[in-house]
DNA sequence: TGACAATATCTGTTGGAACAGATATTGTCT
DNA sequence: AGACAATATCTGTTCCAACAGATATTGTCA
Protein backbone atom coordinates (compact mmCIF):
# COMPACT_ATOMS: atom_id res chain seq x y z
CA UNK A 1 0.00 0.00 0.00
CA UNK A 2 2.72 2.80 0.76
CA UNK A 3 6.16 0.91 0.31
CA UNK A 4 7.91 4.73 0.73
CA UNK A 5 6.73 4.71 4.71
CA UNK A 6 10.06 3.19 6.07
CA UNK A 7 11.80 6.06 4.38
CA UNK A 8 10.23 8.79 4.52
CA UNK A 9 11.16 8.01 8.17
CA UNK A 10 15.07 7.74 7.13
CA UNK A 11 14.40 10.61 5.26
CA UNK A 12 12.77 12.66 8.03
CA UNK A 13 15.88 11.21 10.91
CA UNK A 14 18.62 13.66 9.52
CA UNK A 15 16.33 16.47 10.11
CA UNK A 16 14.17 15.61 13.09
CA UNK A 17 14.99 15.33 16.92
CA UNK A 18 14.84 11.78 18.23
CA UNK A 19 11.60 12.24 20.01
CA UNK A 20 10.23 13.57 17.11
CA UNK A 21 11.42 10.64 14.86
CA UNK A 22 10.48 7.86 17.83
CA UNK A 23 6.91 9.03 18.14
CA UNK A 24 6.33 9.54 14.00
CA UNK A 25 7.85 5.70 13.74
CA UNK A 26 5.54 4.97 16.93
CA UNK A 27 2.36 6.57 15.19
CA UNK A 28 2.94 5.37 11.88
CA UNK A 29 3.64 1.46 12.84
CA UNK A 30 0.46 1.53 14.80
CA UNK A 31 -1.69 3.12 12.55
CA UNK A 32 -0.72 0.24 9.90
CA UNK A 33 -1.13 -2.26 12.68
CA UNK A 34 -4.37 -1.33 13.84
CA UNK A 35 -6.01 -0.67 10.44
CA UNK A 36 -5.72 -4.65 9.15
CA UNK A 37 -7.27 -5.43 13.08
CA UNK A 38 -10.52 -2.99 12.57
CA UNK A 39 -10.62 -4.48 9.14
CA UNK A 40 -11.14 -7.92 10.56
CA UNK A 41 -13.30 -6.96 13.04
CA UNK A 42 -15.59 -5.10 11.33
CA UNK A 43 -16.24 -7.98 8.50
CA UNK A 44 -15.69 -10.86 10.61
CA UNK A 45 -17.89 -9.83 13.69
CA UNK A 46 -19.42 -6.66 13.26
CA UNK A 47 -17.24 -5.15 16.62
CA UNK A 48 -15.60 -1.37 16.67
CA UNK A 49 -12.38 -2.14 18.33
CA UNK A 50 -14.18 -0.54 21.75
CA UNK A 51 -16.67 -3.07 21.28
CA UNK A 52 -14.23 -6.09 21.07
CA UNK A 53 -12.00 -4.49 24.11
CA UNK A 54 -15.10 -4.35 26.43
CA UNK A 55 -16.22 -7.98 25.79
CA UNK A 56 -12.44 -9.31 26.36
CA UNK A 57 -12.85 -7.17 29.31
CA UNK A 58 -15.95 -9.25 30.55
CA UNK A 59 -14.92 -12.26 29.47
CA UNK A 60 -11.38 -11.55 32.02
CA UNK A 61 -14.16 -10.71 35.00
CA UNK A 62 -16.85 -13.48 33.86
CA UNK A 63 -18.44 -15.21 35.25
CA UNK A 64 -18.11 -12.36 37.58
CA UNK A 65 -20.13 -9.30 36.21
CA UNK A 66 -19.04 -5.77 36.21
CA UNK A 67 -20.33 -2.34 36.52
CA UNK A 68 -20.51 0.64 33.83
CA UNK A 69 -18.33 2.63 35.88
CA UNK A 70 -15.86 -0.61 36.12
CA UNK A 71 -15.23 -1.10 32.45
CA UNK A 72 -14.41 3.01 32.24
CA UNK A 73 -11.80 2.58 34.23
CA UNK A 74 -10.53 -0.14 32.30
CA UNK A 75 -10.47 1.10 28.59
CA UNK A 76 -9.95 4.48 27.18
CA UNK A 77 -13.78 5.64 27.17
CA UNK A 78 -15.42 7.73 29.61
CA UNK A 79 -17.48 6.58 31.73
CA UNK A 80 -21.04 8.16 30.26
CA UNK A 81 -19.89 6.98 27.51
CA UNK A 82 -19.84 3.02 28.43
CA UNK A 83 -23.92 2.88 28.97
CA UNK A 84 -24.10 3.39 24.80
CA UNK A 85 -21.40 0.92 24.05
CA UNK A 86 -22.44 -1.75 26.38
CA UNK A 87 -26.18 -0.71 24.81
CA UNK A 88 -25.06 -1.78 21.70
CA UNK A 89 -23.99 -5.12 22.31
CA UNK A 90 -26.79 -5.63 25.00
CA UNK A 91 -28.99 -5.30 22.11
CA UNK A 92 -27.14 -8.21 19.91
CA UNK A 93 -27.39 -10.10 22.84
CA UNK A 94 -23.45 -10.18 23.39
CA UNK A 95 -23.67 -8.86 27.13
CA UNK A 96 -26.93 -8.71 29.21
CA UNK A 97 -27.40 -6.03 32.24
CA UNK A 98 -29.18 -5.98 35.50
CA UNK A 99 -29.71 -3.60 37.93
CA UNK A 100 -27.89 -3.84 40.85
CA UNK A 101 -30.57 -5.02 44.19
CA UNK A 102 -28.06 -3.37 46.40
CA UNK A 103 -27.45 -0.25 44.96
CA UNK A 104 -29.89 0.14 42.94
CA UNK A 105 -28.01 3.14 40.95
CA UNK A 106 -25.53 0.58 39.19
CA UNK A 107 -25.65 -1.65 36.63
CA UNK A 108 -23.68 -4.95 36.67
CA UNK A 109 -23.13 -5.82 32.94
CA UNK A 110 -22.16 -9.79 32.15
CA UNK A 111 -21.18 -11.49 28.65
CA UNK A 112 -23.59 -13.84 27.85
CA UNK A 113 -23.09 -16.86 26.19
CA UNK A 114 -23.72 -15.62 22.44
CA UNK A 115 -20.87 -13.05 23.28
CA UNK A 116 -18.31 -16.13 24.61
CA UNK A 117 -19.10 -17.78 21.25
CA UNK A 118 -17.97 -14.80 19.29
CA UNK A 119 -14.92 -14.19 21.04
CA UNK A 120 -13.74 -17.93 20.50
CA UNK A 121 -14.17 -17.34 17.45
CA UNK A 122 -11.88 -14.62 16.95
CA UNK A 123 -9.32 -15.91 19.19
CA UNK A 124 -7.90 -17.70 16.74
CA UNK A 125 -7.08 -14.93 14.80
CA UNK A 126 -6.02 -12.54 17.55
CA UNK A 127 -3.04 -15.02 17.84
CA UNK A 128 -1.80 -15.58 14.58
CA UNK A 129 -2.25 -11.71 13.51
CA UNK A 130 0.23 -10.72 15.18
CA UNK A 131 3.08 -13.47 13.79
CA UNK A 132 1.89 -12.42 9.94
CA UNK A 133 2.38 -8.70 10.46
CA UNK A 134 5.12 -7.96 12.26
CA UNK A 135 7.10 -11.73 12.34
CA UNK A 136 9.52 -10.83 9.77
CA UNK A 137 11.65 -9.02 12.53
CA UNK A 138 13.38 -11.25 14.79
CA UNK A 139 11.99 -12.36 18.22
CA UNK A 140 15.01 -10.83 19.88
CA UNK A 141 14.55 -7.60 17.95
CA UNK A 142 10.99 -7.57 19.39
CA UNK A 143 11.35 -8.16 22.28
CA UNK A 144 14.23 -5.23 22.68
CA UNK A 145 11.58 -3.41 21.21
CA UNK A 146 9.11 -4.14 23.43
CA UNK A 147 11.31 -3.46 26.28
CA UNK A 148 12.25 -0.18 25.00
CA UNK A 149 8.08 0.53 25.18
CA UNK A 150 7.60 -0.64 28.62
CA UNK A 151 10.51 2.38 29.48
CA UNK A 152 8.77 4.80 26.95
CA UNK A 153 5.31 4.41 28.72
CA UNK A 154 7.09 4.58 32.27
CA UNK A 155 7.22 8.07 33.00
CA UNK A 156 5.32 9.36 30.38
CA UNK A 157 4.85 12.97 30.64
CA UNK A 158 1.95 14.74 29.87
CA UNK A 159 1.07 18.00 27.65
CA UNK A 160 0.82 20.67 28.03
CA UNK B 1 -3.60 8.30 34.74
CA UNK B 2 -3.03 5.00 34.10
CA UNK B 3 0.31 3.80 36.27
CA UNK B 4 -0.17 0.38 35.85
CA UNK B 5 -0.12 0.31 31.96
CA UNK B 6 3.63 -0.62 32.03
CA UNK B 7 3.07 -3.23 34.91
CA UNK B 8 0.51 -4.82 32.52
CA UNK B 9 3.33 -5.33 30.02
CA UNK B 10 5.64 -7.06 32.23
CA UNK B 11 3.09 -9.32 33.79
CA UNK B 12 1.71 -10.51 30.02
CA UNK B 13 5.28 -10.66 28.91
CA UNK B 14 5.22 -14.41 30.14
CA UNK B 15 2.43 -14.97 28.60
CA UNK B 16 2.57 -13.64 25.38
CA UNK B 17 4.76 -14.35 22.22
CA UNK B 18 7.64 -11.64 21.64
CA UNK B 19 4.82 -10.26 18.57
CA UNK B 20 2.21 -9.60 20.56
CA UNK B 21 4.08 -8.63 23.18
CA UNK B 22 5.62 -5.71 20.90
CA UNK B 23 2.23 -5.29 19.29
CA UNK B 24 0.60 -4.53 22.64
CA UNK B 25 3.61 -2.28 23.64
CA UNK B 26 3.03 -0.27 20.17
CA UNK B 27 -0.37 0.14 20.95
CA UNK B 28 -0.81 1.31 24.27
CA UNK B 29 2.59 3.83 23.62
CA UNK B 30 0.19 5.21 20.55
CA UNK B 31 -2.99 5.66 22.17
CA UNK B 32 -1.16 7.53 24.99
CA UNK B 33 0.98 9.55 22.74
CA UNK B 34 -2.05 10.53 20.22
CA UNK B 35 -4.57 11.01 22.93
CA UNK B 36 -2.83 14.61 24.23
CA UNK B 37 -2.09 15.49 20.35
CA UNK B 38 -5.22 15.49 19.43
CA UNK B 39 -7.15 17.15 22.57
CA UNK B 40 -4.35 19.94 21.89
CA UNK B 41 -5.87 20.29 18.71
CA UNK B 42 -9.34 20.42 19.45
CA UNK B 43 -8.94 22.33 22.30
CA UNK B 44 -6.64 24.89 20.45
CA UNK B 45 -7.59 24.95 16.95
CA UNK B 46 -10.84 23.00 16.93
CA UNK B 47 -9.44 20.35 15.03
CA UNK B 48 -8.73 16.92 14.40
CA UNK B 49 -6.04 15.09 13.42
CA UNK B 50 -7.25 14.45 9.68
CA UNK B 51 -7.76 17.64 9.26
CA UNK B 52 -4.44 19.12 10.70
CA UNK B 53 -2.45 16.68 8.16
CA UNK B 54 -4.60 17.60 5.30
CA UNK B 55 -3.07 21.37 5.84
CA UNK B 56 0.07 20.34 6.69
CA UNK B 57 -0.10 18.45 3.62
CA UNK B 58 -0.90 21.07 1.78
CA UNK B 59 1.13 23.82 3.52
CA UNK B 60 4.27 21.33 1.45
CA UNK B 61 3.06 21.78 -1.58
CA UNK B 62 2.27 25.28 -1.39
CA UNK B 63 2.16 27.35 -3.07
CA UNK B 64 1.15 24.31 -5.43
CA UNK B 65 -2.12 23.67 -5.01
CA UNK B 66 -3.25 19.84 -4.84
CA UNK B 67 -6.05 17.87 -5.95
CA UNK B 68 -8.40 16.11 -3.79
CA UNK B 69 -6.82 12.71 -5.33
CA UNK B 70 -3.65 13.95 -4.15
CA UNK B 71 -4.59 14.21 -0.51
CA UNK B 72 -6.21 11.23 -0.62
CA UNK B 73 -3.41 9.25 -1.88
CA UNK B 74 -1.12 11.15 1.13
CA UNK B 75 -3.84 10.44 3.40
CA UNK B 76 -5.22 7.14 5.08
CA UNK B 77 -8.69 8.63 4.27
CA UNK B 78 -10.11 7.29 1.18
CA UNK B 79 -10.50 9.53 -1.67
CA UNK B 80 -14.38 9.63 -1.32
CA UNK B 81 -14.16 11.09 1.84
CA UNK B 82 -11.74 13.70 0.98
CA UNK B 83 -14.45 16.37 0.21
CA UNK B 84 -15.87 16.99 3.15
CA UNK B 85 -12.89 17.09 4.90
CA UNK B 86 -11.52 19.73 2.40
CA UNK B 87 -15.28 21.21 2.89
CA UNK B 88 -14.73 21.91 6.04
CA UNK B 89 -11.50 23.51 6.01
CA UNK B 90 -13.25 25.35 3.58
CA UNK B 91 -15.74 26.86 5.40
CA UNK B 92 -13.70 27.94 7.80
CA UNK B 93 -11.36 29.85 5.29
CA UNK B 94 -8.54 27.57 5.80
CA UNK B 95 -8.47 26.52 2.42
CA UNK B 96 -9.53 27.42 -0.69
CA UNK B 97 -11.10 25.34 -4.15
CA UNK B 98 -11.07 26.57 -7.33
CA UNK B 99 -12.41 23.82 -9.71
CA UNK B 100 -9.61 23.05 -12.90
CA UNK B 101 -9.68 24.41 -16.21
CA UNK B 102 -8.21 22.15 -18.08
CA UNK B 103 -9.79 18.92 -16.56
CA UNK B 104 -13.16 20.28 -15.04
CA UNK B 105 -13.41 16.93 -12.80
CA UNK B 106 -10.96 18.10 -10.83
CA UNK B 107 -10.91 20.07 -7.85
CA UNK B 108 -7.63 22.09 -6.35
CA UNK B 109 -7.39 22.71 -2.99
CA UNK B 110 -4.74 25.28 -1.57
CA UNK B 111 -4.01 26.60 1.53
CA UNK B 112 -4.98 30.34 2.71
CA UNK B 113 -3.31 32.59 4.26
CA UNK B 114 -5.44 31.89 7.25
CA UNK B 115 -4.69 28.10 7.66
CA UNK B 116 -0.69 29.37 6.90
CA UNK B 117 -1.42 31.53 10.37
CA UNK B 118 -2.98 28.63 12.49
CA UNK B 119 -0.48 26.23 11.44
CA UNK B 120 2.16 28.74 12.62
CA UNK B 121 0.61 28.88 16.02
CA UNK B 122 0.64 25.50 16.54
CA UNK B 123 3.96 24.70 15.03
CA UNK B 124 5.47 25.55 18.55
CA UNK B 125 3.73 22.98 20.10
CA UNK B 126 4.20 19.98 17.59
CA UNK B 127 8.13 20.69 18.23
CA UNK B 128 7.50 20.92 21.99
CA UNK B 129 5.50 18.03 22.25
CA UNK B 130 7.43 15.26 22.00
CA UNK B 131 10.19 16.17 23.92
CA UNK B 132 7.46 16.37 26.66
CA UNK B 133 6.20 12.87 26.53
CA UNK B 134 8.98 10.93 25.81
CA UNK B 135 12.11 13.28 26.65
CA UNK B 136 12.70 11.00 30.08
CA UNK B 137 14.13 8.41 27.60
CA UNK B 138 17.62 8.58 26.29
CA UNK B 139 18.49 10.22 22.81
CA UNK B 140 20.11 6.61 22.33
CA UNK B 141 17.32 4.66 23.27
CA UNK B 142 15.02 6.43 21.06
CA UNK B 143 17.25 6.73 17.87
CA UNK B 144 17.28 2.36 18.81
CA UNK B 145 13.97 2.40 19.15
CA UNK B 146 12.91 4.43 16.24
CA UNK B 147 15.43 1.74 14.14
CA UNK B 148 13.65 -1.14 15.50
CA UNK B 149 10.31 0.85 14.32
CA UNK B 150 11.29 1.24 10.55
CA UNK B 151 12.50 -2.17 10.35
CA UNK B 152 8.74 -3.54 11.53
CA UNK B 153 7.34 -1.46 8.97
CA UNK B 154 9.55 -2.13 6.34
CA UNK B 155 8.17 -5.80 5.11
CA UNK B 156 5.26 -5.73 7.30
CA UNK B 157 2.79 -8.74 6.08
CA UNK B 158 -0.79 -8.44 5.34
CA UNK B 159 -3.82 -9.99 7.45
CA UNK B 160 -5.82 -12.12 6.30
C1' DT C 1 -18.76 10.69 -34.08
C1' DG C 2 -21.10 7.69 -30.65
C1' DA C 3 -20.77 4.33 -27.16
C1' DC C 4 -18.61 2.97 -23.23
C1' DA C 5 -15.17 2.70 -19.78
C1' DA C 6 -12.29 5.41 -16.60
C1' DT C 7 -11.60 9.17 -13.59
C1' DA C 8 -12.61 12.71 -9.98
C1' DT C 9 -15.62 14.39 -7.05
C1' DC C 10 -20.13 14.81 -4.83
C1' DT C 11 -24.46 13.44 -2.15
C1' DG C 12 -27.25 10.52 0.91
C1' DT C 13 -27.09 7.93 4.76
C1' DT C 14 -25.64 5.36 8.79
C1' DG C 15 -23.20 4.51 12.95
C1' DG C 16 -20.21 5.66 16.56
C1' DA C 17 -17.50 8.85 19.65
C1' DA C 18 -17.65 12.78 22.47
C1' DC C 19 -19.51 16.17 25.41
C1' DA C 20 -23.04 18.60 28.33
C1' DG C 21 -26.57 18.36 31.15
C1' DA C 22 -30.39 15.51 33.38
C1' DT C 23 -32.02 11.84 36.40
C1' DA C 24 -32.04 8.50 40.00
C1' DT C 25 -30.03 6.67 44.09
C1' DT C 26 -27.13 6.65 47.99
C1' DG C 27 -24.11 8.59 51.69
C1' DT C 28 -23.32 12.24 55.17
C1' DC C 29 -23.94 15.81 58.23
C1' DT C 30 -26.71 18.46 61.25
C1' DA D 1 -35.62 13.34 59.38
C1' DG D 2 -34.18 16.98 55.96
C1' DA D 3 -30.78 19.10 53.20
C1' DC D 4 -27.06 18.63 50.39
C1' DA D 5 -23.23 16.56 48.21
C1' DA D 6 -21.47 12.44 45.84
C1' DT D 7 -22.06 8.66 42.83
C1' DA D 8 -23.65 5.96 38.73
C1' DT D 9 -25.93 5.98 34.82
C1' DC D 10 -28.90 7.92 31.24
C1' DT D 11 -30.54 11.24 27.52
C1' DG D 12 -30.07 14.85 24.04
C1' DT D 13 -27.18 16.55 20.80
C1' DT D 14 -23.41 17.44 17.61
C1' DC D 15 -19.62 16.17 14.81
C1' DC D 16 -17.05 13.24 12.09
C1' DA D 17 -15.68 8.91 9.61
C1' DA D 18 -17.14 5.49 6.53
C1' DC D 19 -19.53 3.40 2.93
C1' DA D 20 -22.64 3.10 -1.22
C1' DG D 21 -24.24 4.95 -4.98
C1' DA D 22 -24.85 9.19 -8.07
C1' DT D 23 -23.04 12.80 -11.10
C1' DA D 24 -20.02 15.17 -14.14
C1' DT D 25 -16.15 15.11 -17.16
C1' DT D 26 -12.66 13.07 -19.86
C1' DG D 27 -10.28 9.35 -22.51
C1' DT D 28 -10.56 5.56 -25.94
C1' DC D 29 -11.85 2.74 -29.49
C1' DA D 30 -14.89 1.01 -33.08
Amino acid sequence: MHPTLAKRIRQRRAFASPEQEAMLGIRMVSARLLAPWEQFLKTEAELTTSQYNVLRILRGSHPMALTCGAIGERTIAREPDVTRLVDRLNARGLVSRTRSEVDRRVVEVHIAGKGLDLLRTLDPHALKMPRALIGHVSKAKLRQLAKLLAEVLDGMGTYP
